[in-house]
DNA sequence: GTCAACAGGATTTTCCAAAATAAATGCGTT
DNA sequence: AACGCATTTATTTTGGAAAATCCTGTTGAC
């Protein structure tokens, strides 16, 4: 029962059960950080050492929802935790702090901070503003070989399981994967580093709350999103000058849609 | 001859001249961070650790153009500078690479990123798509305390020293403050942390400029932008739907003003 | 003459233990 | 019984040293 494994060849082997982290939500099919042999670094994306490892682990965990919102991570529990020293925990803490994905009481370690409709806003309306500049940039800048990752991404996209009962949820997973590609080939022609990295940062803060979303898709909805993929691909590669407000009130009709659930009772999506 | 230091009662007091790092370096007079008087840091709303100080004192003298861009930090050389050992140094570099204030290669310390002209735009097309954001949001939601503010900044503003030759740096870097306090008002009022935190974020990113933009301030510019002010107030105030629009511009304007000056012969406007 | 491998040096990264600090608790007093 | 103060505990914070890693200059071979 462990999550998140952080394994390395070699040092910070095991982790202890410790079932002081709520639900084992067990395992999420999490790329091995580094493979097996000597881990020559220059491998993919992956971390090249181990606070970037452990910042990786425990965002996972933060964002599937792992760790719980509300409960105190302390540090000595998370270095039992991902098996590691104090500095890479400390490390990775603090970046986490500073993307506002962790909030940090003085001496009662840190917490996920709790779901809120106030929170939804604030984060939609920073993505909504920042997305649709962004792909205005996208429009203006984009060539043919971006239009053509846009077409895989939404083909990639509709061709998806498409699961229309709630119980698969690796299908769920999968399907917002590739939603989540989609989105990003769309701004992906834009000349505009940091404006890319922080929509990449607002869209993390989302994924907190894709609990909430999974758990109450129905086939209808994902209906009425695929159409307004479909729609929203054409208009950006046509360049329609209304895309922009498309894709806006594409996204405030998610935020609608997890809005409408987080007053509701059971606001604990696990 | 240390710049910046860190010690507590009344911290960063002064920065010396110091043009590039590592003159010097022999001093080592080791501010003693603990031990010393007993310096209870409860004073306000400062640093009530090491690593917040070091925080603190190493973006002021990012900011404020004492490192230079380009040059790459040392570790070893922050820590002398600094006075503390490793670990508070860094996290303080943690953090500020994490808001975009540093940028980390391998191994070869961080560096301040060198400006540019996209970098800029990038920059400022954040921050107008998030204060426009933020001021539509103040405007429906201020009160009257908010305007109390916001008349009082544009007091304060309006009759700062108004420097009419670029001679006294002191001056210009007050009316500076006291512009940065005035656009805080604007927005107080907008009921969204995390929004106002990513556009304190983003004026940290254009304060990068600040000397360029010292450096060719001539009273004709200062009276336009005064001016400009004054009009954003009163709009603000009546909430004429137009002031998003108006502010919008002011910053435009201010882009277009540091971009002219980013191209020319002299870009170290030290 | 050019390229590649190797050794040396420098820097970062990590672990660990001690110090400092805030929260929690128990005790005595009013 | 309630409040305030001193102690105790739990946690963070920090400094330094060792280990891992990377960069650089040099040498040798093709």
């Amino acid at each position: 029962m462990k999550c998140s494994n952080v394994d390395f060849p070699c040092r910070l082997g095991l982790m202890s059960d410790m079932n002081t982290f709520s639900s084992s939500t067990a395992d999420a099919g999490r790329s091995d950080t580094r493979s097996g042999g000597k881990a020559k670094p220059g491998g993919k994306g992956s971390a090249q050492t181990v606070a970037e490892a452990t910042y990786a682990a425990l965002k996972e965990d933060i964002l599937s929802g792992t760790v719980l919102p509300g409960n105190s991570l302390l540090t000595r529990e998370l270095i039992e935790r991902y098996g590691c020293g104090i500095s890479p925990i400390r490390e990775a803490l603090a970046k986490l702090v500073a993307e506002g994905l962790l909030e940090a009481a003085s001496h009662r370690g840190v917490r996920v901070p709790l779901p809120s409709v106030e929170d939804l806003n604030d984060i939609y309306r920073i993505r909504i503003a920042l997305e649709r500049e962004a792909l205005v940039l996208a429009m203006e800048h984009g060539d043919d070989h971006w239009e053509g990752q846009i077409l895989s991404a939404a083909h990639r996209l509709s061709t998806a399981p498409l699961p229309d009962s709630p119980a698969s949820r690796a299908a769920l997973r999968d399907w917002e994967a590739r939603h989540r590609a989609f989105h990003t080939s769309l701004i992906a022609a834009a000349p505009a580093p940091r404006l890319k990295r922080m929509i990449a940062q607002m869209v993390d803060q989302t994924e907190r709350y894709r609990a909430l979303r999974l758990a109450h898709f129905s086939p209808t909805d994902i209906d009425r999103f695929i159409h307004e993929h479909v729609i929203l691909r054409d208009a950006v590669i046509a360049r329609d000058p209304g895309a922009p407000d498309l894709l806006a009130e594409h996204f405030e009709g998610s935020r609608r849609f997890v809005e409408a659930f987080l007053a509701s009772p059971a606001a604990d999506g696990a």
